[in-house]
DNA sequence: GCACTTCCGGTCAAAAACTGGCCGGAAGCC
DNA sequence: GGCTTCCGGCCAGTTTTTGACCGGAAGTGC
């Protein structure tokens, strides 16, 4: 701990593993006296990291919210958690929130230690992207991919066309975007010569081809527009239904994703914007209430799908959907 | 940028915002010759943090994994992404992730810049924890009482017990115990003067007393075993189904999370493993194909009345899960 | 093979910083 | 009022840091 910079980014590191910290123990834990530990925390508070420091007895010191994130500070478990956390989270659909995630998964997989790898991929594995209502991307092409736009470097993969045609793709990335639950590549394309979009959930085996290339233009400038005139985006549905039970019970279970409007004691509406019919339809079935739909027709068609699925599984040998059959909760 | 430490810092970010950087580009960026950059290389080498850099032309330096994590230097958006992602990844259900989940989201909203909160919860409203398949315990409540236990100081909460009756605790937190998709906390409840756990999704208002206290051995040692002796934690259920589709098919959407094995060309079975039966069910679902159910029996009544109230809902005009009904596809 | 670009690390001397010890002071707790 | 804790000035000795200059090694393109 010979260094001066180790040791701020340790004293940094013990701030973030413990709310409270005598000064004396940070100096001992530090391997120096406590005049220089004084000087330390000032030089972190000069970085703009403001440690808040309380008086006498259990008197110590404590990081504090600041201008700036301060530099994370992670252990071995701890990286595998927001590695694995934000594969999903650069899944969910969100907007904005997806884009960032997938920044954050590619700082961290560029510098995790492989023996770390084997844990996330074995988590990865249990995880279900339930949220997500397109389909899943597999973190290693999505990391691998936005680390090419990042950095400037030529990619070659295989593309499968909306035709159905397989063919070799070698770019130049410029964008991700994720618009409507599906991702997609914005790059030029060197074969092509011309702009194209590609949806990740199209493309296979990306490879790095290590030769860098010059920024280009995207005429336009916006990734997100070229993606929406080049594609028809799949439009959201708005699904209301008439839940029969109470707003309260229905918030608990719902809770935000939904608007919940009280209709009287035992019915609510309850209206859900999604780009897929699959959410509502879980929504609905967790509940675990009777409902009927008011809009819109397709989700009829959805649910009876489900449903009539459902029942023939169960055997016909109950009897389908026999309005005797009382309605079990679910278990 | 006088400072060697906040310099240091500084390359690291650089390193992990772009993967390839020319040292000269570096040097100018961090205001210092070419031989102070050549000397903060080694040193974040020293501090096992391996730069790899490349000669002749495109040359450069690139962070690479190293036996340790490097500090993370997220800026606003990555931060917003990695609260709101870590939330969710909290509630996962999957053991050891949502533990390790926790801490990445105590460290974080530590020190998160109060002018991202308001960000964080709005799109923290807008996510679903699908995955989770017991109750969603709020992001605050849950770093509030980890930094609790992490920190050893006091905390007083409501708390609703299984009788029904509302009380007031006053206990010094020990361990977060994430079992079966449920958390719990095992305290020294201070009023009854003995060990107890809570259910999180029971407890209320958690608030800090500010006064801290020894560590004290919890009998046993286990904080997980406490739990599972002193509550009878839900058990798993082990769903197997006969899905009338190719294996293939089937593993393209259900994944990584359920057995499948090929029964012939246009069947396969299907097992899942789940603390909840809603999840197989909305696979299911979201599968599009028809299946029986082989075990257990409380699936099949889960089933019918999943597909019972979706069936209602529908409206009986349409006569309930009649054979002749076309089995729609999603739309 | 040759020119070119880039990183590498030795040496040196001046400048800057860091460090520990000491101390009077201020603020919070009991 | 007594205790504990953080605070920051001062000082002198030590260590580190810095930029400049250099010959060298390694990769790239022709």
């Amino acid at each position: 701990m010979a260094n001066t910079s180790s040791r701020t980014l340790t004293l940094l590191s013990l701030l973030q593993t413990h709310r409270h910290w005598p000064g004396a123990d940070l100096a001992a834990r530090l391997g120096v006296s406590e005049r220089t530990l004084r000087r330390d925390v000032d030089r972190l508070r000069e970085l703009g990291y403001p440690v808040h420091a309380s008086r006498g007895t259990d008197g110590g010191y404590r990081l504090e919210p600041g201008a700036v994130l301060p530099p994370l500070l992670l252990d071995d478990e701890e990286g595998v958690a927001l590695a694995v956390g934000m594969g999903d989270a650069a899944q969910s659909g969100i907007a904005g929130l997806d884009e960032a995630a997938v920044r954050v998964l590619t700082k961290v997989v560029q510098v995790l230690p492989p023996r770390l790898r084997a844990r996330v991929n074995a988590l990865r594995a249990m995880t279900v992207s339930a949220a997500s209502s397109g389909p899943v991307i597999p973190a290693e092409v999505l990391t691998m991919i936005a680390q090419a736009c990042r950095d400037q470097e030529r990619l070659r993969f295989h593309y499968t066309t909306r035709g159905g045609v397989q063919t070799e793709r070698e770019v130049e990335p410029h964008r991700l975007v994720a618009l409507g639950g599906r991702w997609y590549l914005v790059a030029y394309d060197l074969t092509r010569h011309d702009w194209r979009s590609f949806r990740l959930d199209r493309l296979a085996q990306p490879r790095d081809t290590g030769s860098h290339f010059p920024p280009r233009p995207l005429p336009g400038g916006d990734a997100a527009a070229f993606v929406r005139t080049a594609t028809q985006v799949p439009t959201a549905h708005t699904v209301v239904v008439l839940v029969h039970a109470p707003a309260e019970q229905v918030r608990r279970m719902v809770g935000q994703w939904g608007e919940i409007e009280p209709v009287d004691h035992h019915r609510c509406r309850l209206t859900m914007i999604s780009t897929s019919l699959d959410w509502p339809t879980q929504a609905l079935g967790n509940l675990g209430a009777e409902f009927e739909v008011l809009r819109p027709p397709e989700f009829v068609d959805h649910l009876r799908d489900w449903g009539t699925r459902f029942l023939h599984a169960v055997g016909r040998s109950a009897g389908p959907a026999s309005p005797a059959l009382p309605d079990m909760p679910p278990v």
